[in-house]
DNA sequence: CGAAATTTTGAACCGTTTCAACGGACGTGG
DNA sequence: CCACGTCCGTTGAAACGGTTCAAAATTTCG
Protein backbone atom coordinates (compact mmCIF):
# COMPACT_ATOMS: atom_id res chain seq x y z
CA UNK A 1 0.00 0.00 0.00
CA UNK A 2 2.07 2.75 0.83
CA UNK A 3 3.38 3.30 -2.74
CA UNK A 4 2.64 6.97 -2.73
CA UNK A 5 3.47 6.84 1.13
CA UNK A 6 6.91 6.44 -0.47
CA UNK A 7 7.08 8.77 -3.06
CA UNK A 8 5.75 11.31 -0.72
CA UNK A 9 8.31 10.56 1.64
CA UNK A 10 10.96 10.69 -1.20
CA UNK A 11 9.66 14.00 -2.10
CA UNK A 12 10.39 15.38 1.43
CA UNK A 13 14.15 14.05 1.46
CA UNK A 14 13.37 9.99 2.27
CA UNK A 15 12.29 10.68 5.85
CA UNK A 16 12.03 7.58 8.20
CA UNK A 17 8.36 7.31 6.96
CA UNK A 18 9.69 5.41 4.17
CA UNK A 19 8.22 1.98 5.58
CA UNK A 20 9.91 -1.70 5.51
CA UNK A 21 8.44 -3.90 2.96
CA UNK A 22 7.19 -7.34 4.83
CA UNK A 23 6.81 -10.40 3.07
CA UNK A 24 4.17 -10.87 0.85
CA UNK A 25 3.73 -14.57 1.84
CA UNK A 26 0.77 -13.39 4.33
CA UNK A 27 -0.20 -10.14 2.65
CA UNK A 28 0.09 -9.20 6.94
CA UNK A 29 1.92 -6.19 5.88
CA UNK A 30 0.70 -3.96 3.02
CA UNK A 31 4.03 -1.93 2.94
CA UNK A 32 5.07 -1.65 -0.70
CA UNK A 33 8.94 -1.22 -0.58
CA UNK A 34 9.71 0.48 -3.49
CA UNK A 35 12.95 1.86 -2.76
CA UNK A 36 14.17 -1.61 -3.57
CA UNK A 37 12.65 -2.19 -7.20
CA UNK A 38 12.76 1.90 -8.05
CA UNK A 39 15.49 4.02 -9.37
CA UNK A 40 15.78 7.03 -7.86
CA UNK A 41 15.57 9.03 -10.67
CA UNK A 42 12.55 7.08 -11.73
CA UNK A 43 10.94 8.02 -8.39
CA UNK A 44 11.33 11.51 -9.06
CA UNK A 45 9.39 11.30 -11.73
CA UNK A 46 6.66 9.62 -10.53
CA UNK A 47 6.45 11.43 -6.89
CA UNK A 48 5.98 14.66 -9.42
CA UNK A 49 2.86 12.77 -10.41
CA UNK A 50 1.37 12.94 -7.40
CA UNK A 51 0.05 15.17 -5.59
CA UNK A 52 -1.28 15.73 -1.86
CA UNK A 53 -4.93 15.97 -1.31
CA UNK A 54 -7.30 16.88 1.29
CA UNK A 55 -11.40 16.04 2.01
CA UNK A 56 -12.79 16.85 5.31
CA UNK A 57 -15.39 14.50 7.22
CA UNK A 58 -18.13 13.46 4.47
CA UNK A 59 -16.62 14.61 1.67
CA UNK A 60 -16.41 12.85 -1.67
CA UNK A 61 -13.29 11.93 -3.03
CA UNK A 62 -14.65 9.87 -5.58
CA UNK A 63 -17.95 8.58 -7.25
CA UNK A 64 -19.33 6.08 -8.41
CA UNK A 65 -19.41 6.45 -12.62
CA UNK A 66 -16.47 9.14 -12.60
CA UNK A 67 -13.95 8.26 -15.32
CA UNK A 68 -11.14 6.55 -12.90
CA UNK A 69 -8.47 9.02 -13.97
CA UNK A 70 -6.59 9.18 -10.95
CA UNK A 71 -5.11 6.41 -8.48
CA UNK A 72 -4.83 7.57 -4.42
CA UNK A 73 -3.26 6.06 -1.63
CA UNK A 74 -4.77 7.27 1.50
CA UNK A 75 -2.24 8.65 4.07
CA UNK A 76 -3.90 9.44 7.00
CA UNK A 77 -8.01 9.26 8.07
CA UNK A 78 -10.21 6.84 7.41
CA UNK A 79 -12.25 5.95 3.89
CA UNK A 80 -15.35 4.50 3.21
CA UNK A 81 -16.56 3.09 -0.05
CA UNK A 82 -19.78 2.18 -0.69
CA UNK A 83 -22.36 1.38 -3.38
CA UNK A 84 -26.23 2.51 -3.30
CA UNK A 85 -29.06 0.71 -4.96
CA UNK A 86 -31.15 3.16 -6.92
CA UNK A 87 -33.77 3.65 -4.32
CA UNK A 88 -31.19 4.33 -1.83
CA UNK A 89 -30.55 1.12 -0.46
CA UNK A 90 -26.56 1.34 0.28
CA UNK A 91 -24.14 -1.27 1.06
CA UNK A 92 -20.59 -0.25 2.50
CA UNK A 93 -18.12 -2.69 0.55
CA UNK A 94 -14.99 -1.55 2.35
CA UNK A 95 -13.12 1.08 4.74
CA UNK A 96 -9.74 2.53 3.73
CA UNK A 97 -6.91 3.00 6.12
CA UNK A 98 -3.57 4.83 5.35
CA UNK A 99 -1.70 2.92 3.46
CA UNK A 100 -4.30 1.49 1.55
CA UNK A 101 -4.64 1.76 -2.27
CA UNK A 102 -8.65 4.13 -3.78
CA UNK A 103 -9.14 3.36 -7.42
CA UNK A 104 -6.84 0.92 -8.54
CA UNK A 105 -9.30 -1.84 -8.91
CA UNK A 106 -11.47 0.38 -11.26
CA UNK A 107 -11.18 -0.19 -15.00
CA UNK A 108 -12.81 2.68 -16.79
CA UNK A 109 -14.97 4.16 -14.32
CA UNK A 110 -14.97 4.27 -10.66
CA UNK A 111 -17.64 1.44 -9.43
CA UNK A 112 -17.91 2.60 -6.01
CA UNK A 113 -18.36 5.72 -3.94
CA UNK A 114 -15.56 6.75 -1.82
CA UNK A 115 -15.83 9.51 0.83
CA UNK A 116 -14.05 10.57 3.98
CA UNK A 117 -15.51 9.70 7.44
CA UNK A 118 -12.30 11.33 9.19
CA UNK A 119 -10.44 14.43 7.39
CA UNK A 120 -8.41 12.68 5.13
CA UNK A 121 -5.35 13.19 3.77
CA UNK A 122 -4.49 11.04 0.37
CA UNK A 123 -1.85 10.87 -2.18
CA UNK A 124 -3.36 11.49 -5.66
CA UNK A 125 -1.72 10.32 -8.89
CA UNK A 126 -2.76 10.24 -12.95
CA UNK A 127 -3.72 6.84 -13.30
CA UNK A 128 -1.15 6.93 -16.44
CA UNK A 129 1.79 7.71 -13.71
CA UNK A 130 0.81 5.18 -12.12
CA UNK A 131 0.03 2.24 -14.58
CA UNK A 132 3.88 3.26 -15.88
CA UNK A 133 5.58 2.67 -12.79
CA UNK A 134 3.70 -1.05 -12.94
CA UNK A 135 4.94 -1.41 -16.30
CA UNK A 136 8.67 -0.27 -15.14
CA UNK A 137 8.55 -2.53 -12.06
CA UNK A 138 7.51 -6.00 -12.19
CA UNK A 139 8.10 -6.33 -8.42
CA UNK A 140 5.32 -3.61 -7.49
CA UNK A 141 3.48 -5.37 -9.98
CA UNK A 142 4.08 -8.50 -8.05
CA UNK A 143 3.02 -6.73 -4.96
CA UNK A 144 0.53 -5.31 -6.03
CA UNK A 145 -1.06 -8.74 -7.29
CA UNK A 146 -0.65 -9.98 -3.85
CA UNK A 147 -2.19 -7.40 -2.16
CA UNK A 148 -5.71 -8.09 -4.42
CA UNK A 149 -5.58 -11.73 -3.93
CA UNK A 150 -5.57 -10.35 0.45
CA UNK A 151 -8.57 -8.26 -0.97
CA UNK A 152 -10.15 -11.04 -2.32
CA UNK A 153 -9.84 -13.11 0.64
CA UNK A 154 -11.56 -10.18 2.87
CA UNK A 155 -14.30 -9.93 0.58
CA UNK A 156 -15.09 -13.80 0.38
CA UNK A 157 -15.17 -13.52 4.55
CA UNK A 158 -17.09 -10.49 4.53
CA UNK A 159 -19.58 -12.58 1.91
CA UNK A 160 -19.64 -15.02 4.61
CA UNK A 161 -20.89 -12.60 6.84
CA UNK A 162 -23.23 -10.76 5.18
CA UNK A 163 -24.73 -13.96 3.79
CA UNK A 164 -24.87 -16.17 6.80
CA UNK A 165 -24.02 -14.35 10.40
CA UNK A 166 -26.66 -13.79 12.83
CA UNK A 167 -26.50 -9.37 13.56
CA UNK A 168 -24.33 -10.36 17.18
CA UNK A 169 -22.04 -12.64 15.13
CA UNK A 170 -21.50 -9.85 12.73
CA UNK A 171 -20.91 -7.15 15.39
CA UNK A 172 -18.46 -9.38 17.01
CA UNK A 173 -16.15 -9.91 13.59
CA UNK A 174 -16.25 -6.25 13.22
CA UNK A 175 -14.78 -5.51 16.39
CA UNK A 176 -12.49 -8.11 16.26
CA UNK A 177 -11.07 -7.54 12.76
CA UNK A 178 -11.42 -3.16 14.71
CA UNK A 179 -9.09 -4.15 17.39
CA UNK A 180 -7.21 -5.69 15.28
CA UNK A 181 -6.59 -2.63 12.79
CA UNK A 182 -5.70 -0.57 16.19
CA UNK A 183 -3.14 -3.34 17.60
CA UNK A 184 -1.38 -2.98 14.08
CA UNK A 185 -1.07 0.57 13.87
CA UNK A 186 0.54 0.27 17.31
CA UNK A 187 -2.15 1.32 19.62
CA UNK A 188 -4.00 -0.80 22.61
CA UNK A 189 -4.67 -4.11 21.03
CA UNK A 190 -8.11 -4.71 23.43
CA UNK A 191 -9.23 -1.87 22.24
CA UNK A 192 -11.58 -1.52 18.88
CA UNK A 193 -11.90 1.96 17.70
CA UNK A 194 -15.32 2.88 15.47
CA UNK A 195 -14.38 6.25 13.70
CA UNK A 196 -17.54 6.08 11.62
CA UNK A 197 -20.71 6.69 12.30
CA UNK A 198 -23.42 3.50 13.21
CA UNK A 199 -25.05 4.23 10.28
CA UNK A 200 -21.75 3.33 8.25
CA UNK A 201 -20.94 0.87 10.46
CA UNK A 202 -24.60 -0.89 9.86
CA UNK A 203 -24.27 -0.56 6.06
CA UNK A 204 -21.30 -2.22 6.07
CA UNK A 205 -22.67 -5.35 8.27
CA UNK A 206 -25.84 -5.50 6.22
CA UNK A 207 -28.08 -4.48 9.02
CA UNK A 208 -30.06 -1.23 10.31
CA UNK A 209 -28.30 1.52 12.36
CA UNK A 210 -30.64 0.01 14.92
CA UNK A 211 -29.26 -3.41 15.23
CA UNK A 212 -26.35 -2.27 15.35
CA UNK A 213 -26.74 -0.66 18.56
CA UNK A 214 -29.06 -3.85 19.79
CA UNK A 215 -25.97 -5.63 19.26
CA UNK A 216 -23.44 -3.91 20.74
CA UNK A 217 -25.87 -3.68 23.82
CA UNK A 218 -25.96 -7.18 24.14
CA UNK A 219 -22.21 -7.95 23.84
CA UNK A 220 -22.25 -5.68 26.89
CA UNK A 221 -24.94 -7.36 28.83
CA UNK A 222 -22.79 -10.35 28.18
CA UNK A 223 -19.86 -8.63 29.46
CA UNK A 224 -17.77 -9.13 26.40
CA UNK A 225 -17.44 -5.65 25.68
CA UNK A 226 -17.64 -2.20 27.25
CA UNK A 227 -18.00 0.90 25.45
CA UNK A 228 -16.17 3.88 25.96
CA UNK A 229 -17.86 6.65 24.55
CA UNK A 230 -19.71 5.73 21.18
CA UNK A 231 -16.68 5.36 19.29
CA UNK A 232 -14.20 3.02 21.16
CA UNK A 233 -15.38 -0.26 22.56
CA UNK A 234 -12.77 -2.47 24.85
CA UNK A 235 -13.06 -5.86 24.11
CA UNK A 236 -12.88 -7.40 27.37
CA UNK A 237 -13.28 -11.15 26.40
CA UNK A 238 -11.49 -11.09 22.56
CA UNK A 239 -11.49 -14.91 22.98
CA UNK A 240 -15.01 -15.58 23.69
CA UNK A 241 -15.93 -12.86 21.41
CA UNK A 242 -14.04 -14.83 18.36
CA UNK A 243 -15.37 -18.06 19.20
CA UNK A 244 -19.42 -15.88 18.99
CA UNK A 245 -18.05 -14.07 15.81
CA UNK A 246 -16.42 -17.56 14.51
CA UNK A 247 -13.90 -14.95 13.20
CA UNK A 248 -12.72 -16.06 10.04
CA UNK A 249 -13.48 -19.24 11.69
CA UNK A 250 -9.79 -20.06 12.93
CA UNK B 1 -8.12 -16.64 -17.72
CA UNK B 2 -7.50 -19.52 -20.29
CA UNK B 3 -3.77 -19.82 -18.92
CA UNK B 4 -3.34 -23.23 -18.78
CA UNK B 5 -5.90 -23.68 -21.21
CA UNK B 6 -3.36 -22.10 -23.89
CA UNK B 7 -0.20 -24.38 -22.16
CA UNK B 8 -2.47 -27.34 -22.31
CA UNK B 9 -3.62 -26.25 -26.21
CA UNK B 10 -0.07 -26.02 -26.63
CA UNK B 11 1.34 -29.47 -25.71
CA UNK B 12 -1.45 -30.69 -28.30
CA UNK B 13 0.40 -28.75 -31.01
CA UNK B 14 -1.60 -25.37 -30.87
CA UNK B 15 -4.73 -26.33 -31.84
CA UNK B 16 -7.91 -24.07 -32.26
CA UNK B 17 -8.61 -24.07 -29.15
CA UNK B 18 -5.91 -21.02 -28.08
CA UNK B 19 -8.43 -17.85 -27.66
CA UNK B 20 -7.21 -14.36 -28.59
CA UNK B 21 -6.74 -12.08 -25.89
CA UNK B 22 -9.13 -9.39 -25.50
CA UNK B 23 -8.34 -5.73 -24.45
CA UNK B 24 -7.96 -5.61 -19.94
CA UNK B 25 -9.71 -2.25 -20.20
CA UNK B 26 -12.86 -3.57 -19.94
CA UNK B 27 -12.01 -7.18 -18.17
CA UNK B 28 -14.75 -8.85 -20.09
CA UNK B 29 -13.07 -11.65 -21.76
CA UNK B 30 -10.55 -13.15 -19.03
CA UNK B 31 -8.62 -15.16 -21.99
CA UNK B 32 -5.12 -14.70 -21.54
CA UNK B 33 -2.98 -14.40 -24.67
CA UNK B 34 0.08 -16.33 -23.31
CA UNK B 35 1.46 -16.83 -26.86
CA UNK B 36 1.87 -13.36 -27.06
CA UNK B 37 4.25 -12.88 -24.48
CA UNK B 38 5.50 -16.48 -23.92
CA UNK B 39 8.48 -18.11 -26.15
CA UNK B 40 7.40 -21.42 -27.60
CA UNK B 41 10.48 -23.18 -25.52
CA UNK B 42 9.09 -21.49 -22.10
CA UNK B 43 5.85 -22.43 -23.29
CA UNK B 44 6.81 -26.06 -23.19
CA UNK B 45 8.78 -25.86 -20.30
CA UNK B 46 5.59 -24.91 -18.52
CA UNK B 47 3.23 -27.15 -20.19
CA UNK B 48 5.55 -29.99 -18.50
CA UNK B 49 4.25 -28.81 -14.88
CA UNK B 50 0.70 -28.72 -16.15
CA UNK B 51 -1.48 -32.20 -15.21
CA UNK B 52 -4.65 -32.77 -16.18
CA UNK B 53 -6.69 -34.02 -13.49
CA UNK B 54 -10.48 -34.43 -13.17
CA UNK B 55 -13.02 -34.83 -10.80
CA UNK B 56 -16.90 -36.12 -10.95
CA UNK B 57 -19.51 -34.15 -9.07
CA UNK B 58 -19.33 -33.32 -5.81
CA UNK B 59 -15.92 -34.45 -5.46
CA UNK B 60 -13.78 -31.98 -3.31
CA UNK B 61 -10.83 -30.71 -5.35
CA UNK B 62 -8.91 -28.42 -2.66
CA UNK B 63 -10.51 -28.08 0.73
CA UNK B 64 -9.70 -25.46 2.99
CA UNK B 65 -6.40 -25.23 5.39
CA UNK B 66 -4.87 -27.74 2.86
CA UNK B 67 -1.28 -25.99 2.09
CA UNK B 68 -1.92 -23.92 -1.01
CA UNK B 69 0.70 -25.71 -3.71
CA UNK B 70 -1.31 -25.72 -6.47
CA UNK B 71 -3.02 -23.68 -9.17
CA UNK B 72 -5.71 -24.90 -11.11
CA UNK B 73 -7.28 -23.60 -14.46
CA UNK B 74 -10.89 -25.34 -15.12
CA UNK B 75 -10.84 -26.64 -18.41
CA UNK B 76 -14.73 -28.05 -17.83
CA UNK B 77 -17.48 -27.96 -15.89
CA UNK B 78 -18.44 -26.03 -12.79
CA UNK B 79 -16.83 -25.54 -9.30
CA UNK B 80 -18.11 -24.19 -6.09
CA UNK B 81 -15.93 -22.29 -4.03
CA UNK B 82 -17.46 -22.51 -0.46
CA UNK B 83 -16.26 -21.62 3.36
CA UNK B 84 -18.58 -22.81 5.87
CA UNK B 85 -18.58 -22.34 9.58
CA UNK B 86 -17.89 -24.45 12.61
CA UNK B 87 -21.95 -25.02 13.23
CA UNK B 88 -22.39 -25.99 9.19
CA UNK B 89 -23.66 -22.87 8.19
CA UNK B 90 -22.26 -22.58 4.17
CA UNK B 91 -21.41 -19.57 2.51
CA UNK B 92 -20.94 -19.93 -1.44
CA UNK B 93 -18.22 -17.52 -2.20
CA UNK B 94 -17.75 -18.44 -6.11
CA UNK B 95 -18.67 -20.58 -8.91
CA UNK B 96 -15.61 -21.60 -11.21
CA UNK B 97 -16.42 -21.65 -15.06
CA UNK B 98 -13.99 -22.76 -17.65
CA UNK B 99 -10.97 -20.88 -18.20
CA UNK B 100 -11.20 -19.70 -14.54
CA UNK B 101 -8.55 -19.77 -11.91
CA UNK B 102 -8.70 -21.72 -8.61
CA UNK B 103 -6.17 -21.20 -5.65
CA UNK B 104 -4.28 -18.73 -7.09
CA UNK B 105 -5.16 -16.10 -4.30
CA UNK B 106 -4.81 -18.42 -1.74
CA UNK B 107 -0.71 -17.72 -0.37
CA UNK B 108 -0.31 -20.54 2.13
CA UNK B 109 -3.03 -22.58 2.42
CA UNK B 110 -6.89 -22.52 0.10
CA UNK B 111 -8.76 -20.53 2.46
CA UNK B 112 -12.17 -21.98 1.25
CA UNK B 113 -13.48 -25.46 -0.13
CA UNK B 114 -13.55 -26.19 -4.03
CA UNK B 115 -15.64 -28.90 -5.16
CA UNK B 116 -17.11 -30.20 -8.70
CA UNK B 117 -20.22 -29.29 -9.27
CA UNK B 118 -20.56 -30.92 -12.54
CA UNK B 119 -18.05 -33.35 -13.68
CA UNK B 120 -14.77 -31.09 -13.80
CA UNK B 121 -11.57 -31.27 -16.07
CA UNK B 122 -9.00 -28.88 -14.80
CA UNK B 123 -5.50 -28.07 -15.30
CA UNK B 124 -3.06 -28.21 -12.10
CA UNK B 125 0.11 -26.07 -11.84
CA UNK B 126 2.64 -26.88 -9.21
CA UNK B 127 2.67 -23.42 -7.32
CA UNK B 128 5.92 -22.70 -7.77
CA UNK B 129 6.03 -23.22 -11.61
CA UNK B 130 3.11 -20.88 -12.03
CA UNK B 131 5.40 -17.81 -9.62
CA UNK B 132 8.11 -18.70 -12.16
CA UNK B 133 5.89 -18.23 -15.25
CA UNK B 134 4.20 -14.80 -13.60
CA UNK B 135 7.73 -14.00 -12.52
CA UNK B 136 9.50 -14.22 -16.21
CA UNK B 137 6.53 -12.69 -18.17
CA UNK B 138 5.57 -9.48 -16.81
CA UNK B 139 2.20 -9.19 -19.54
CA UNK B 140 0.92 -12.22 -17.46
CA UNK B 141 1.32 -11.05 -13.85
CA UNK B 142 -0.50 -7.67 -15.65
CA UNK B 143 -3.68 -9.62 -16.82
CA UNK B 144 -3.59 -11.65 -13.80
CA UNK B 145 -3.57 -8.11 -11.85
CA UNK B 146 -6.42 -7.04 -14.10
CA UNK B 147 -8.41 -10.11 -13.80
CA UNK B 148 -7.92 -10.04 -9.89
CA UNK B 149 -9.32 -6.21 -10.26
CA UNK B 150 -11.84 -7.92 -12.11
CA UNK B 151 -13.15 -10.19 -9.25
CA UNK B 152 -12.84 -7.47 -6.41
CA UNK B 153 -15.55 -5.65 -8.31
CA UNK B 154 -17.42 -9.27 -8.78
CA UNK B 155 -17.09 -9.21 -5.34
CA UNK B 156 -18.07 -6.27 -4.10
CA UNK B 157 -21.43 -6.59 -6.17
CA UNK B 158 -22.26 -9.68 -4.28
CA UNK B 159 -22.04 -7.72 -0.96
CA UNK B 160 -24.52 -5.41 -1.99
CA UNK B 161 -26.78 -8.38 -3.06
CA UNK B 162 -26.38 -9.83 0.32
CA UNK B 163 -26.21 -7.28 2.09
CA UNK B 164 -29.06 -5.02 0.96
CA UNK B 165 -31.02 -7.24 -1.64
CA UNK B 166 -34.81 -8.94 -1.19
CA UNK B 167 -34.61 -12.27 -2.13
CA UNK B 168 -36.52 -11.67 -5.10
CA UNK B 169 -33.89 -9.40 -6.42
CA UNK B 170 -30.90 -11.43 -5.35
CA UNK B 171 -32.73 -14.53 -7.74
CA UNK B 172 -33.01 -11.95 -10.06
CA UNK B 173 -29.67 -10.69 -10.54
CA UNK B 174 -28.68 -14.48 -10.24
CA UNK B 175 -30.57 -15.32 -13.14
CA UNK B 176 -29.38 -12.36 -15.05
CA UNK B 177 -25.74 -13.36 -13.97
CA UNK B 178 -26.21 -16.88 -15.24
CA UNK B 179 -27.65 -15.88 -18.36
CA UNK B 180 -25.05 -13.76 -19.12
CA UNK B 181 -22.62 -16.61 -18.80
CA UNK B 182 -24.26 -19.11 -21.15
CA UNK B 183 -24.26 -15.81 -24.16
CA UNK B 184 -20.48 -15.53 -23.43
CA UNK B 185 -20.36 -19.13 -24.11
CA UNK B 186 -22.22 -18.96 -27.36
CA UNK B 187 -25.12 -20.56 -26.08
CA UNK B 188 -29.07 -18.88 -26.04
CA UNK B 189 -28.56 -15.53 -24.39
CA UNK B 190 -32.01 -15.89 -22.86
CA UNK B 191 -31.59 -19.07 -21.20
CA UNK B 192 -29.91 -18.97 -17.47
CA UNK B 193 -28.50 -22.61 -17.22
CA UNK B 194 -28.19 -23.50 -13.25
CA UNK B 195 -26.12 -26.64 -13.37
CA UNK B 196 -25.99 -26.34 -9.94
CA UNK B 197 -28.76 -27.45 -6.64
CA UNK B 198 -30.88 -25.13 -5.24
CA UNK B 199 -28.95 -25.93 -1.87
CA UNK B 200 -25.73 -24.23 -4.17
CA UNK B 201 -27.81 -21.62 -5.32
CA UNK B 202 -29.35 -20.44 -1.84
CA UNK B 203 -26.07 -20.55 -0.68
CA UNK B 204 -24.26 -18.53 -2.54
CA UNK B 205 -27.57 -15.83 -2.26
CA UNK B 206 -27.11 -15.78 1.34
CA UNK B 207 -30.90 -17.63 1.34
CA UNK B 208 -32.41 -21.24 1.95
CA UNK B 209 -33.22 -23.48 -0.60
CA UNK B 210 -37.28 -23.40 0.54
CA UNK B 211 -36.75 -19.53 -0.43
CA UNK B 212 -34.84 -19.90 -3.33
CA UNK B 213 -37.92 -22.04 -4.97
CA UNK B 214 -40.01 -19.63 -4.02
CA UNK B 215 -38.70 -16.52 -5.41
CA UNK B 216 -38.38 -18.39 -8.63
CA UNK B 217 -42.32 -19.55 -8.43
CA UNK B 218 -43.16 -15.53 -7.59
CA UNK B 219 -40.79 -14.76 -10.63
CA UNK B 220 -42.63 -17.19 -12.65
CA UNK B 221 -46.06 -16.14 -11.41
CA UNK B 222 -45.35 -12.61 -12.34
CA UNK B 223 -44.38 -13.47 -16.02
CA UNK B 224 -41.06 -12.57 -16.08
CA UNK B 225 -39.42 -16.52 -16.33
CA UNK B 226 -40.62 -19.76 -16.89
CA UNK B 227 -39.22 -22.78 -15.99
CA UNK B 228 -37.85 -25.08 -18.33
CA UNK B 229 -36.81 -28.24 -15.85
CA UNK B 230 -35.14 -27.49 -12.35
CA UNK B 231 -31.76 -26.23 -14.14
CA UNK B 232 -32.63 -23.88 -16.52
CA UNK B 233 -34.84 -20.96 -16.64
CA UNK B 234 -35.76 -18.99 -19.39
CA UNK B 235 -36.02 -15.41 -19.39
CA UNK B 236 -38.73 -14.04 -20.94
CA UNK B 237 -38.40 -10.18 -20.11
CA UNK B 238 -34.92 -9.74 -19.01
CA UNK B 239 -35.20 -5.78 -19.16
CA UNK B 240 -37.87 -5.91 -16.51
CA UNK B 241 -35.74 -8.75 -14.60
CA UNK B 242 -32.77 -6.35 -14.71
CA UNK B 243 -34.69 -3.21 -13.05
CA UNK B 244 -36.27 -5.40 -10.52
CA UNK B 245 -32.37 -6.62 -9.56
CA UNK B 246 -31.04 -3.39 -10.09
CA UNK B 247 -28.65 -5.69 -11.66
CA UNK B 248 -25.23 -3.59 -10.60
CA UNK B 249 -27.25 -0.60 -11.68
CA UNK B 250 -26.63 0.23 -15.07
C1' DC C 1 -38.86 -48.88 -13.81
C1' DG C 2 -38.22 -47.89 -9.08
C1' DA C 3 -35.71 -45.90 -5.10
C1' DA C 4 -33.35 -41.99 -3.47
C1' DA C 5 -32.47 -37.40 -3.73
C1' DT C 6 -33.96 -32.97 -4.92
C1' DT C 7 -37.43 -29.50 -5.45
C1' DT C 8 -41.70 -27.46 -4.38
C1' DT C 9 -45.42 -26.10 -1.42
C1' DG C 10 -47.64 -25.07 3.12
C1' DA C 11 -47.94 -23.13 7.90
C1' DA C 12 -45.92 -21.47 12.14
C1' DC C 13 -42.14 -19.08 14.02
C1' DC C 14 -38.41 -15.79 14.75
C1' DG C 15 -34.77 -12.25 13.99
C1' DT C 16 -34.40 -8.12 11.99
C1' DT C 17 -36.55 -4.09 10.29
C1' DT C 18 -39.49 -0.30 10.65
C1' DC C 19 -41.56 3.38 12.88
C1' DA C 20 -41.57 6.31 16.81
C1' DA C 21 -39.79 8.62 20.72
C1' DC C 22 -36.25 9.60 23.98
C1' DG C 23 -31.49 10.72 25.56
C1' DG C 24 -26.94 12.41 25.03
C1' DA C 25 -22.94 14.39 22.65
C1' DC C 26 -21.05 17.84 19.96
C1' DG C 27 -20.49 22.23 17.93
C1' DT C 28 -21.93 26.92 17.51
C1' DG C 29 -22.73 31.22 19.04
C1' DG C 30 -23.68 34.17 22.61
C1' DC D 1 -17.79 29.09 29.65
C1' DC D 2 -22.36 27.98 29.26
C1' DA D 3 -26.91 27.61 26.69
C1' DC D 4 -29.09 26.03 22.86
C1' DG D 5 -29.97 23.48 18.73
C1' DT D 6 -28.91 19.78 15.85
C1' DC D 7 -27.34 15.39 14.94
C1' DC D 8 -26.40 10.87 16.38
C1' DG D 9 -27.22 7.01 19.14
C1' DT D 10 -30.27 4.24 21.99
C1' DT D 11 -34.49 2.07 23.36
C1' DG D 12 -39.32 0.31 22.71
C1' DA D 13 -43.29 -1.85 20.18
C1' DA D 14 -45.34 -3.63 16.07
C1' DA D 15 -44.78 -5.60 11.49
C1' DC D 16 -42.55 -8.15 7.94
C1' DG D 17 -39.52 -11.18 5.18
C1' DG D 18 -37.27 -15.14 5.40
C1' DT D 19 -36.47 -19.35 8.06
C1' DT D 20 -37.78 -23.60 9.97
C1' DC D 21 -40.22 -27.73 10.11
C1' DA D 22 -43.17 -30.92 7.70
C1' DA D 23 -44.99 -33.18 3.75
C1' DA D 24 -46.07 -33.74 -1.21
C1' DA D 25 -44.36 -33.68 -6.00
C1' DT D 26 -40.85 -34.08 -9.28
C1' DT D 27 -36.47 -35.26 -11.08
C1' DT D 28 -32.47 -38.10 -11.31
C1' DC D 29 -29.99 -42.13 -11.75
C1' DG D 30 -28.93 -46.99 -11.02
Amino acid sequence: MAVSTVLTAARAARGPSVRAAEPCATCEARAVSVCSVVRDQDLERLAQAAVQVRAGRGRAIVQRGEPAEAVFNITAGVVRLSKTLPDDRRQVVGFLFPGDFLGFAAHEAYSYDAEAVTEVRACRFQRNSFLELLAAFPAMERRLLCMASHDIQEAQDQMVLLGRKSAKERMGSFLLKMAERTAKTGGDPGLAQLPMARADISDYLGLTPETVSRSLAQLKSEGLVRLEGAHSVRLLDPAALARLAEAEFA
